[in-house]
DNA sequence: CCCCGTGGTGCTCATGTGAGCAGGATCACC
DNA sequence: GGTGATCCTGCTCACATGAGCACCACGGGG
C-alpha cells in the first residue's frame, strides 16, 4: 500500500468512526468506489491505525486473556483493562472486583474454599457481594494472626468472604513465619491447627494472591520479617511470595529453612490442587506473577493489562 | 438502565469489539436476543464506554473542527489529533504538515499569498511537497531580516514555500520592529518596502502563525524585543503577537507605541482579508489562539486538538 | 378492579457491509 | 513484442445491523 492509500484510509476512517458516515457517503466524497472505502478502511484496521478501547472499570481484555490463558497454559486467565485508570488503588480495585466477579460466577461452587490473606485478598473480599454464593465455607491457608496494628484482617477477610457467601470461616489459629522450627513443629501438631490444615487440603479451590519482595511487605509490616531479611531473600532470587513461601522466579523455594518455619499449605499442596485461583495485579508484581504462572502455582490467573502483558513477553 | 445492564453492556462491548464477534453470537454467549445485543452496544457508545481513536501522524479530529468552526464563527478548522504523540515537537509537525496539506489542497489556488515567518511557518514550508501548486507568488507580510544566527530563516521559509509553489518570493527588506518611529517611517517611505507592502495588502490569502508572550518569543531570540520588554508587554495583558504586534486577549494593541515601530500590514488589513489561514499549536499558544479567533483575526485555523478544545471552553 | 400510560421486548424490513470472484491493468521476464 | 503472474478493481451475493413497529408487562390512578 502507498502512502496516498495510506492518507486515504485516514481521511475514510475519520469519516467513518468520528462523522458516522456509511461507506458509500465517504466513497462519494472522497470519489472513490464503496468497496475501495471499503477496503481501505480493513486496512486502516489491519495496519493498528484504528484503536478501540473500552473505558469502564469492569472492562476486560479478552484477547490478552486468550493469549495468557493459551501461551501458559492457563485453564483461565482474567485481564482487567487499564484504560483511563489513573491511581494504583483504582488498579487494585478493578483486579479485586474481577476477582470477586470471577468467583461469584464460578460453576460448580465450590463446597470449600482456601484462602490467603493479605491487601489483595481483603479487598477481594469486601468486593464481594452478600450471597455470592449460598453455603461456601471458607478455611484459611496460611498463618497470619498478625502482630501488629492490622491484626484481624486476615480473619476479617476469610469471615467476609464465607458470611457473604452464607458459609463458616475456619481460621488458622497460628503465626504465619515461627521463629523455631521447633515451635512450628509444636504448633503443627496442636489438634485445632493440624484439623484446620486438614480441612485446608481438602478445599475444593484455593484463592490467593503474591507478594513482592520488597519492604512493603505484608510480613515486614506485620513483623514475621525485617527489612533485612527480605534484601536477604531477594539477594538469594526471591521475587516474591504465594501463601508466606518465598519463591524464585523458577517458583522454587528461596529458603528451605525459613520455609520449614512457615505454617500452612505447601506450593505442592497448591499445584496439586485442580483448582488454585491466583490474584496478583500493579508493576511490582511482574516478577512474581511470572513466577507463579510459570511453576504452575495456579490454574486460574487474574491480574491487570501490564502484568498480563509482561507474562507474554517472556 | 441499571446497573446490571450497565455490566452487560461492557461484557457485549468485550465480545463485539474486542474478539469480532456477531451480535447474534454474543446474544448466545450471553442468553441475550440479537437485538438486545444491539441495544446494549447502543447504550455503552452512547454512555461513552467506547472509546476509537485515530492512531495516526495524519489524523483529524472532524467533530472538534465542526465545532470550531461553528461555535467561533470560522470558515474553516482543521484540528490534528493529538492521539499518541509523544514530543512538543511532534506536535508541531503534524500542525505543520496540515498547513502544508491544506494550502496544497486550497481551492481557488491563491495567485498572491501572504506569510508572516517564525517556527512555524518555516516549519510549514519544509513540509510542502514540490509542486504543492504552480505559480504561486509569495509575499512577506511583516519586516523581520533576523539579526542572529537564524538569520535567513525568514527568507528561506518563503523563498521555499514559493519555489515548491512554482512561483517567485518577494522579501521585504525591514526588520520586524525598528528602535525609532522615525527611521519606520523612512523605510516605509522607501519605494521598494512600500511596493512590498502594497504588494502584500493585494494578496488573495494570507498565512501567518501566532507567537506567544513569553521569553522563548521569536522576538526575543532574533533581538528585536529584550526579555524585559516582554515582560512589560505580558503586564499590561499581552498574550502573544500576529505578524510581530503583540495583542491582548481581546485582540487588541497592547502598546500602540511599539506597534507604531513595527513594520508590515496592520491586524486590521489581515481582519479584511477573504482568506487569513492561522497556524497556532501548543499548550503555550491557547491564549493566543483565542484571542485570535475571538477576534477574527483569522478565517481558518489549524490546531491541535488540546487548543482547540480549550476554544470551546470559553 | 379496570384502564391507560410507560418502558421494554421481539419482530419485520431496509440498509449497510464483508466475502468471494471474474475481468482487466500492470509489470517482469522471456 | 508476447506471455504469464500478480495485483487491483468493481461486482454479486449473503450476511450483519439499525430503524421502526406492534405487542406485552408493569404500575399508578381512577
Amino acid at each position: 500500500m502507498d502512502e496516498i492509500d495510506e492518507l486515504l484510509s485516514i481521511r475514510a476512517a475519520e469519516l467513518y468512526y468520528e462523522e458516522n458516515k456509511t461507506q458509500d457517503e465517504i466513497g462519494q466524497a472522497l470519489n472513490l468506489t464503496r468497496w475501495k472505502v471499503g477496503r481501505l478502511l480493513a486496512q486502516a484496521k489491519h495496519r493498528g491505525f484504528i484503536r478501540i478501547e473500552i473505558l469502564h472499570p469492569r472492562a476486560r481484555r479478552l484477547p490478552i486473556e486468550r493469549r495468557v490463558r493459551e501461551e501458559r497454559g492457563l485453564a483461565d486467565a482474567i485481564v482487567v483493562s487499564s484504560a483511563g485508570v489513573s491511581s494504583a488503588e483504582e488498579l487494585q480495585a478493578r483486579t479485586a472486583q474481577a476477582a470477586a466477579d470471577y468467583l461469584t460466577a464460578l460453576r460448580p461452587v465450590p463446597r470449600t474454599l482456601g484462602v490467603s490473606w493479605g491487601r489483595t485478598l481483603f479487598e477481594i473480599s469486601q468486593h464481594l457481594r452478600n450471597g455470592w454464593a449460598t453455603g461456601v465455607n471458607v478455611v484459611q491457608m496460611n498463618g497470619g494472626v498478625s502482630l501488629n496494628r492490622r491484626a484481624g484482617t486476615a480473619a476479617a477477610t476469610a469471615v467476609a468472604i464465607s458470611q457473604k457467601g452464607g458459609g463458616q470461616a475456619t481460621l488458622l489459629p497460628s503465626p504465619a513465619i515461627l521463629e523455631r522450627l521447633e515451635t512450628k513443629h509444636a504448633i503443627e501438631s496442636d489438634r485445632v491447627v493440624a484439623g484446620v490444615i486438614e480441612l485446608a487440603r481438602s478445599a475444593d479451590a484455593y484463592l490467593f494472591s503474591a507478594g513482592a519482595a520488597d519492604h512493603n511487605s505484608v510480613h515486614v509490616e506485620s513483623g514475621y520479617l525485617a527489612p533485612g531479611d527480605v534484601d536477604l531473600l531477594v539477594a538469594k532470587g526471591a521475587v516474591g511470595d504465594v501463601v508466606g513461601r518465598y519463591i524464585d522466579s523458577d517458583g522454587n523455594i528461596v529458603d528451605p529453612a525459613l520455609d520449614a518455619r512457615t505454617v500452612g499449605l505447601t506450593l505442592d499442596e497448591i499445584r496439586n490442587a485442580p483448582l488454585a485461583i491466583a490474584v496478583v495485579a500493579g508493576p511490582a508484581k511482574h516478577a512474581v506473577a511470572d513466577a507463579v504462572v510459570r511453576s504452575r502455582l495456579c490454574t486460574v490467573l487474574v491480574t491487570d493489562e501490564s502484568t498480563a502483558l509482561h507474562l507474554l513477553d517472556g
